[in-house]
DNA sequence: ATTGAGATTGAGAATCATTATCAATAAGGA
DNA sequence: TCCTTATTGATAATGATTCTCAATCTCAAT
């Protein structure tokens, strides 16, 4: 089964070449790094990651890099209350509006990715959103649902 | 009608004491600003309006008391994205629970308070935490639900 | 009143993630 | 090759918040 442009990092190159970006080494381990994890790294923990592939690599231009995949919609940005971003890769390109939510422990900043219910959370959030354009004229463009909390773990460390 | 001890700052004062802390008057200069305004204010804002009060006070001591006021449950702190925290005078002690969300104009920072869908997002909500509880094996402790977009005027002032 | 322990304060230094600066380098087209 | 532009890494700057510390205040016990 043929899949199109999308092997290795034909893919990303062709979405840079289209932008008129370059798909350079240290843009190229940014996106390596992300690809290979499913954590929510800080630009710090990618830097360290990104240097074990490309030595050269300069934490300015992760910050470079990392706001360019967020403006180009490939990277979406979180701040989960800890004091630093955190960044994750947009794997599926299909459902993009079908995005997942997160349950961050306060305690250890472990953060879980669910999906349960957010076709409801979804429903009501698309309906509260409406109803709020029209009654204070203002365009939503973005929404933000988190639950905070302690995970199984440091609950039995705090309970102590 | 007799409402108490709640005249003037006498209800914060028992709260206080309660706590075992003074009702200072820089403290009290800071609960004054929030307690006059329906704004989400900053610390440096909230400081600067003190000074008009009580100049002696210093921008450390706002912050201290900021953190005291939340601890206490007095005080909400957001973080609106803009790097920097607001915060919210908790009105009605009665029902604490029924707490309103926020739209927030990501070009001028404007901040609208809104109560609409609150009981169907709450619903929806607390289902939520439910499941995911227990699923996840994580005690949920609050939520966040943010709305970011454009205001009127900004969407006006922006299609030129 | 006096005292002493502890709470509170203001000024300034320190922290820390993120941005801005800038000269050097790389790449692609004419 | 030459030239324009994109990209880079090191470093300095920024800015909100926190920390430090000596001075001051409060209040209960003497």
């Amino acid at each position: 089964m043929y899949r199109g442009p999308r092997r290795g990092h034909a893919w990303w190159q062709g979405r840079f070449r289209g932008c008129g970006y370059r798909l350079t080494l240290p843009r190229q381990a940014v996106l390596d790094v992300l690809s290979r994890t499913s954590k929510h790294l800080s630009a710090e923990e990618i830097y360290l990651e990104v240097r074990k592939i490309n030595p050269g690599s300069g934490l300015s231009t992760v910050y470079r890099t990392l706001e360019l995949l967020v403006q180009m919609g490939l990277v979406f940005k979180f701040d989960f209350g800890d004091g630093r971003a955190r960044y994750e890769l947009i794997r599926n390109t299909r459902d993009k509006n079908h995005h997942h939510h997160h349950l961050i422990c306060i305690n250890c900043n472990r953060v879980i990715d669910y999906s349960e219910f957010i076709r409801e959370e979804e429903e009501l959030l698309s309906k509260t959103e409406k109803e709020l354009s029209n009654k204070y004229d203002f365009k939503i463009k973005k929404h933000i649902v988190q639950f905070y909390g302690l995970c199984g773990e440091c609950r039995k460390e705090l309970e102590d």
